[in-house]
This record gives C-alpha cells, sequence and structure tokens, in this order.
DNA sequence: CTGAAAGCGCTTACAG
DNA sequence: CTGAAAGCGCTTACAG
C-alpha cells in the first residue's frame, strides 16, 4: 500500500525551479516556452511521474470530456451495439461515456438525467421511453447539448437520431400480406408512455389500411416491457383468442422470440400456422430455431449517429438548429415468416 | 436556446442574505441551521434552480463518485450482463460507471487505465487480457481501489473476482468423457497474452489426465478473439484434421456458436458426430439449433461482487488485505453434446 | 521568454 | 447559530 500523496502541478513547478504557469504551457504548448526549460520541466514530470488532475482541469475549462448515455437496460441486446457504436466515436476525441440503466421507469430516467446534468456532463445521449420534452428541461436549461433517440421524436428541443421503424414494420407486415395472411396481429404496444412502439404499432396498422384492411384491436397485445418473458405472454393472449392471428410482428427481437418459444409450446407450427417477424436483428436472432426474419436495426450507426451528433457541438461549437436523423432499415427474410 | 448562467452556491447565498458556508451546511445537514434561514435558502434554491456542481464538490471532497470499468468489448454478451451487475451495486450508492472498451488490446488497456488513473475515477474494476501486475502501478501509486476480473488473478496487487473455470470446463470435459468420446478438442487458446483461456484449457487437461489420455496439442485450436468468426475458423482447422475431434470444448459460447455453424456446414451431425460444448451460457445459447450445452458463467453476480468489493473500500473504507471472491459455476446440459 | 494572481464552485477548519 | 478565509489543482488573462 505505498502510494505517496500525487504530485500536483505546484510539485513539478518547485522542483523544476519555474512557475505553475510554465509547467501549465510546456504541457498545453499554447505558449512558446524556452527549450532548456522545457526539457527541465519534461524531466521533473517524468520524475515525478505527474499527471494533470482532470477534474481539476475540468472545473476551470468547463469541459469535462464525459458523455452520459442514458439507456433502459444495456443487457437488452440492442444497446451494446448502439453503445459501442457511441463510444468509438467519442473514443477518437478523448471522450468517456457513463452510461446509466433506467429500466424505463420515468422516476429514474429523470434521476439520472438530473444527476448528469447536476455534474454536470459535456452532453446527453437519451433514450428515453417515457420522457417528454418538458422533462429535458434541466438539460436545455443548462445549456447540455442532447440528442434523443428514437423514432418518436422531433427535433424541437435537441438533436434527434432514429430508425425509419414506421417504414420498417410496415414493409415487414406488407410481406406477410403478399404471402396472403391477412389475420395479422402485433406485439408489444407499450403500456406506459409512448416510447418507440408507437411508430412500430403505426407501420403495422399502414400496412394494413393501406392493402384495406380493417384494424382488429384485440390483435394488439400491450406489453409492459420488451423482454421474453412479455413477448411468451403477449403471445399466449393471442393465441388464446377464438381466431388467433396466422401471423404476428413483434415490437423486437426479444419479444419475437418470446413468442416464438410460446407458439411451439402450444403446438403452433413456425411459419406455417403461425409467422412471426421481429424487429432489431440482434445477434441471436439468427439463431434461434426457426431463424427470425426481422427488421435489421443499424444499432452501431445510430450509435455513431448519436456521438458525432453531439461531437458537432462540442468540439466543432456547431450551434445551428436541431437536426433530425433518421436511419432506414430493412427487412430480413429468414425461416419464421 | 435560453440558458442563463447555472447558479452558483454564492448567488443563492447572496440572494437568501447568508453566507456560502450555511447555504452549503442546509444541503449537507452536518451542523444545525435554524429554521427561519433553512427555510430561506430552500426557497431560493428552488427558485435558481440550484444544483450543487459535481465537479467542483468532487475536487474539494476528493471523491467523484466515478467508477471505471474497463472490459473487452461491451458488444460481447457476457459484458452487459456483468455490467448491470455492477452498476446496479454501484447506483444504490450514488456512484456511476464509466465504460472503457479495450478490445482486449494491451495498448488500449494501458491508455484506458492511465486516464481514468488521471481523471480521477475512484475506483477501477478491469477486466484485463494482456494486462500483467506491473501493468497497474499506475493506480496502486495512486491509490485508487482496483478489482480485477478473471481466474488468472491471485489478490497481491489487488482485490479479485473469477469463476471457477478450471473447474467448470473440467466438468464438461467429464460429461464428454463420461458419454465414452475420448477424441476431445479445445478451441479458444489465447493466441496473445494469458487471457482467462489459460485456466479453461487448464480444466480441459485436467479431466483428460485424470482419465489417463495422453494430450494432443494438435487437437487444440488457438484463436486471437473470442468471436463467432474465429470459433468458426479454429473448428475448421480441427475438422480438417485427419482424424478430427469427436468432440470440442469451447473457450465461450460465441465461439461455439461459431463452431456449431462450421460443423453444420462441414456436413457434420452434432451432438451425433460431434458434440460441442460452450462456456458462459449467454442467453442466445438456449436459443441455437440445436441449443447448446454449455458450463453457466454468472455474469451478474460477478458484476454485484467486483461492485461490493469496490464499494467496501469506498464508502465502507475497508482497507485490509486484498480479497478474492470465486464464483462456483456449473454445467448446463442441452442438446449440443 | 516567464511569473503572480485571480478564479472555476465547492467544503471545512477556525473563530466568534 | 453564523461567516470569512483558505484551499482542492488546475488555466489564463495580465504584466513585464
Amino acid at each position: 500500500v505505498t502510494h505517496r500523496r500525487r504530485a500536483t502541478i505546484n510539485d513539478v513547478a518547485s522542483q523544476a525551479g519555474v512557475s505553475p504557469t510554465t509547467v501549465s504551457h510546456v504541457l498545453s504548448m499554447r505558449r512558446p516556452v524556452a527549450e532548456s526549460t522545457r526539457k527541465k520541466v519534461l524531466d521533473v514530470i517524468d520524475e515525478l511521474g505527474y499527471q494533470p488532475h482532470g477534474l481539476a482541469r475540468s472545473l476551470r475549462m468547463r469541459q469535462t470530456n464525459t458523455v452520459a448515455l442514458i439507456i433502459p437496460d444495456i443487457t437488452n441486446p440492442f444497446y451494446p451495439v448502439a453503445a459501442r457504436g457511441l463510444q468509438d466515436v467519442l473514443t477518437d476525441q478523448r471522450y468517456t461515456a457513463t452510461v446509466c440503466n433506467t429500466d424505463g421507469v420515468r422516476q429514474q430516467e429523470l434521476a439520472f438525467l438530473e444527476q448528469m446534468v447536476a455534474r454536470p456532463v459535456d452532453g446527453i445521449v437519451f433514450v428515453g421511453f417515457e420522457i417528454t420534452p418538458e422533462d429535458l428541461r434541466p438539460a436545455t436549461r443548462a445549456g447540455i447539448p442532447l440528442v434523443l433517440v428514437g423514432p418518436q421524436f422531433s427535433p424541437e428541443i435537441a438533436d434527434v437520431v432514429g430508425t425509419d421503424d414506421r417504414v420498417g414494420t410496415a414493409e415487414a407486415t406488407r410481406y406477410l400480406l403478399d404471402k396472403g395472411i391477412d389475420r395479422i396481429g402485433f406485439i408489444g404496444l407499450h403500456t406506459g408512455g409512448v416510447g418507440p412502439s408507437r411508430t412500430r404499432v403505426d407501420g403495422y396498422e399502414d400496412a394494413l389500411i393501406q392493402r384495406g384492411i380493417s384494424l382488429q384491436p384485440e390483435l394488439v397485445a400491450p406489453i409492459g416491457n420488451y423482454t421474453r418473458e412479455e413477448g411468451a405472454q403477449g403471445m399466449r393472449r393471442l393465441l388464446g383468442l377464438p381466431e388467433p392471428p396466422r401471423a404476428v410482428v413483434c415490437v423486437n427481437d426479444l419479444v419475437a422470440i418470446g413468442a416464438l418459444g410460446v407458439a411451439r409450446e402450444c403446438g403452433f407450427k413456425v411459419p406455417e400456422d403461425v409467422a412471426i417477424v421481429g424487429f432489431d436483428d440482434i445477434e441471436a436472432a439468427s439463431l434461434v430455431d426457426p431463424p427470425l426474419t426481422t427488421v435489421a436495426n443499424p444499432a452501431y450507426s445510430l450509435g455513431q449517429a448519436a456521438g458525432r451528433l453531439l461531437l458537432s457541438r462540442l468540439t466543432s461549437s456547431y450551434e445551428g438548429d436541431y437536426r433530425r436523423i433518421v436511419l432506414p432499415c430493412h427487412l430480413v427474410a429468414r425461416d419464421s415468416a
């Protein structure tokens, strides 16, 4: 346990016989320093193992090089990929990300937002389910750039990135209709706030309406979380209907995989008796039996895009209008539908 | 874009007609404040929307409430679960985690370690592949508590948590031997540093030796990364042998899933022609076809344990010897072996 | 080419 | 019950 006090810039200065000002400048190179003193200072820095204290520098420079990533749950396989996209972009500019899991619970979303604003971080990437523009006030008031992730947001109060999932689910639904199936269900209308499920349900409805098929409310199964368990539950409800659907569009792959399990348990053959399509194309989608037909969601690119939007305001000092980036998604036809 | 300057403790103080000292104390409750002034201060705080500046507080209190999680890749499904375990423990004590992806590259591991020490963070959870005790000097010198994750570490320089995977792979190997298979391969000896693969190979060898079966070096396929692709490659090599193995133990599930795909491509039936067992029991393991026999790795508990070890030094000011927590793992028999 | 001093926004001995 | 002042470790006008 041999830790002596960490060396400060003053230690370096006195040992090198110069002022802290000069030490600071040899490090930042923001003004010329005589070669001889520069060398001397560098030697002492090396000898003492001096490293500038990041916090002190941040306080002074009003810049922390830290960004918050607020998501529902890193354990949901969509987010690690998005997080990686974000981090790869941030790392290039020496920014790091603090990740917060909210479980999509409004109270937690608000708490983390406030905590991150208080710290403060330089920017926030927010994947919020229950959040409304009003809730973002703390961040905007503090002048902290924000990127909202989700197709349901409009760029009124922050930059926005999202997937064009309304078109995506519509495409998936049309794919089913084209197979001659017209009794199609949907699992995953979020019982809580608005959430991204709204746009996906919309796409599903778009396709049906476009083909002149009347919407049947009982074919839409709401769930509280986007997990296998809830997907299974939703599927049980749908299959328990007097006249069960012949195909089901799911709000995401996890839910679809849950539904898949239940279908088989209940003796339904997939896709013959009931076809299933997911959303996201997580790694597991291609691994289940049968491999899942799904809509590929460009998670990594989404994370990158969010990072770039943020960095444009942090490092390129962009101050223009809020922007909206909508990434296309596309159907990946496999065997479950 | 209506952000006025963030209110400081001085703003509150002057507006409330008291000293910053008093404002600080009504917030920290570390000394009594007259009820009337307390109320007055609270009102002003509310009015101005004042929130203490976390950085300033951290600098003064020498405590940042931030922990670094340094891992190879959040995209590898083992880590999100471990990260969640860690974060759930941290959140209770108002700590947050910054996550760093090193891709298991030594240079990156060192760079992030240094960066986090410089910040500084209060503690570090390190899942290092290429790291040696020497490399941790920057952290220990700075007196920053460290938790090393991996079965290959001994608690000489930091607290350690790991899975008993030597015993786990031995159990898996014995399971195959008990099925009458004695030509068994191993995919995933890491070509780079020591890494956790060493202990898993050891377990595999333990079981063979125990049964008096001689080790065949050509049956051990080294790979550079623990991915599906590399797993596939390793399997191709093994199946290309003049006398291919009848079963394969894989360093983790991703590798096993890669191997599974290749086996089928090459016309081998699993488990009849070649049995496959993985390690970790990630979510996808139960979803592939056939469902993977694997060794369950308690990722979430591992993350929790790491968090608790860290917090014991950060909040309970434990200063005793370094501890080592080894969590048991167990075989989950499914259909691939 | 270099330094003294102020200040980022807090907390906490010290004093009354 | 309360406040003035020092200090956490930096950076940066300002001055010479």
